[in-house]
DNA sequence: GATCCAGCATAAGCTCAGCTTAAGGTCGAG
DNA sequence: CTCGACCTTAAGCTGAGCTTATGCTGGATC
């Protein structure tokens, strides 16, 4: 019988295209990885993965048995989230991911709900970026995380995580009346990598120029303090721009970003996860959108 | 991550009843199965079984996994069906069951098919009872099987297999007009335990009495050889008696009685599989019906 | 072209899951 | 009351699968 730990490796070595990507990812050394995934192509009785010099790819059948791999792994995915329904109520640790404006504006309001109607829950938040949150979810460090997206900024399609969405919000630009305006201005975004700084590359691409980022900075009330100071212009989301600084005048776009819950997917049943989406639903309708 | 191997040993428990059943089927000890199901249950955090004296019961929430447990184990049964199917054409062992009838008239053509077509298979056939068909498929022990149902008869519907009709045929009745007719004639019938024995022990209920079985005979060539010599009456398919004995006389009954390719679902798509039921039915059609 | 290093494979050893055997408890049948 | 069927637990052993250590290959860098 196929071993589903393995095909879990080939699954992440299909993302992450190293096995020393996936030992990292499962905590592994790279030779237990290399090994399996060697047990696993002897098991299937063809190649799988084909090495060409120091690099592995995978072969036509090693991407076919990915997608079982999938639907298998989904399967037991599911399984594990009826046995936690069985178990009762939600209970015990659930690792919430979040970025950082949902972190303070929706997590306050939710995770007391949350609390308060399943006082056997323990949710363990971490912050963490959306580009980060497949693997985390995959890899087990997170149960639920929410993400976001961008008119720009295709979303991240990921065959073993599901989405719900949740509030959509619109986003503004400081001291400027559009973006095109600000051509010549220095710009303040999120750090590289993130999936804030994408957007605002891409929105002022999209307007017919690359911007002058002078300044990386995550958090966005500091990035307001930045722009009262003269310091640049940034686009910044609604609630993340509620209480503005004096000084600094906001401008509303014709662009807007999307906020959803994601989780693994054959896990939407699981009762932890239900009750954290349900009490994201709640806090939302008090949310001053 | 929960063990497809322990879910299999639960869902064959939902089947069987007792672990020592369980033990026998899957050739472990009694020991290691309880074991094993310990660890799941534990693994679960629900109990899954109800210890009552020396018997065990699955709870409901034993009954839930087992139904998830059928979805995980097809997946993986659709798994190997598509690396066998990667490996190329059909190769290698495949274990055939049949019962006697389809072993005599029907296999000796389509072997010679299918080995014609796929040199490199290699098929091992195993005369056997239809009743006990889905349990070999299950355990492993077949990977294709000529079954048959009657229309008295329900067939066996098991979660784990799956069927495709091959063709149906008429039944006869030896020496008497009807079977209400051969009320206090002696019968011959079957062994007890096979299909084909209640067959003819609900036929004659569903003329209103129960027959007086003298003979136990499988072989239908014999049956009809015992029936010429006055021995008793018997209902015999079309396909056992397409060359009766002189001195016996056939009376077409309103039964029929169909005959199936048995396999484990999610593994129809097996190449071997797929080329077996395809022989099956190209032999069907030089069949004498 | 020499050097470095990132990446993978293999060898050797060790730990633990999971099997077996052995022994004991429980309940129903005769 | 005894026997037998059934399950569980204890103890021991084997092998799968992990780690560490080592070696090989090929691309990047100077």
């Amino acid at each position: 019988m196929l071993d589903p730990r393995k095909l879990l490796l080939l699954r992440e070595l299909a993302r992450r295209g190293t096995i020393a990507a996936v030992a990292q990812a499962v905590t592994f050394t790279p030779s237990a990885v290399s090994q399996q995934l060697s047990a696993l192509e002897r098991e299937a009785g063809v190649p799988l993965l084909e090495r060409t010099g120091r690099t592995v790819t995978l072969t036509p059948a090693g991407h076919l048995l990915v997608e079982h791999a999938h639907a298998v792994l989904e399967q037991l995915e599911r399984a594990s989230a009826a046995l936690a329904a069985a178990r009762g109520g939600p209970s015990g640790p659930l690792r919430v991911g979040a970025f950082p404006t949902a972190a303070r504006v929706l997590l306050p309001p939710a995770l007391t709900g949350l609390t308060r109607a399943h006082p056997g829950l323990v949710p363990m938040v971490s912050e963490i970026d959306p580009a980060d949150v497949s693997a985390a979810l995959r890899a087990g460090e997170l149960d639920v995380a929410l993400v976001h997206e961008y008119d720009f900024v295709p979303p991240v399609t990921d065959a073993s995580i599901e989405t719900e969405p949740l509030f959509s919000e619109p986003m503004y630009l400081t001291d400027r009346p559009s973006v095109a305006a600000a051509r010549t201005d220095p710009w303040i975004t999120d750090r590289p990598g993130t999936l804030c700084h994408t957007m605002a590359i891409r929105a002022c691409q999209a307007a017919g120029f690359e911007p002058l980022v002078r300044h990386h900075i995550d958090d966005f009330g500091t990035v307001l303090a930045f722009a009262a100071a003269g310091q640049g212009v940034a686009i910044v989301p609604h609630l993340a721009a509620l209480d503005p600084p004096p000084g600094v005048t906001l401008t509303r776009l014709p662009l807007s970003r999307r906020t959803l819950a994601a989780f693994r997917k054959g896990n939407g049943e699981h009762p932890a996860i239900r009750a954290a989406v349900a009490a994201f639903h709640t806090a939302i309708t008090h949310l001053p959108l």
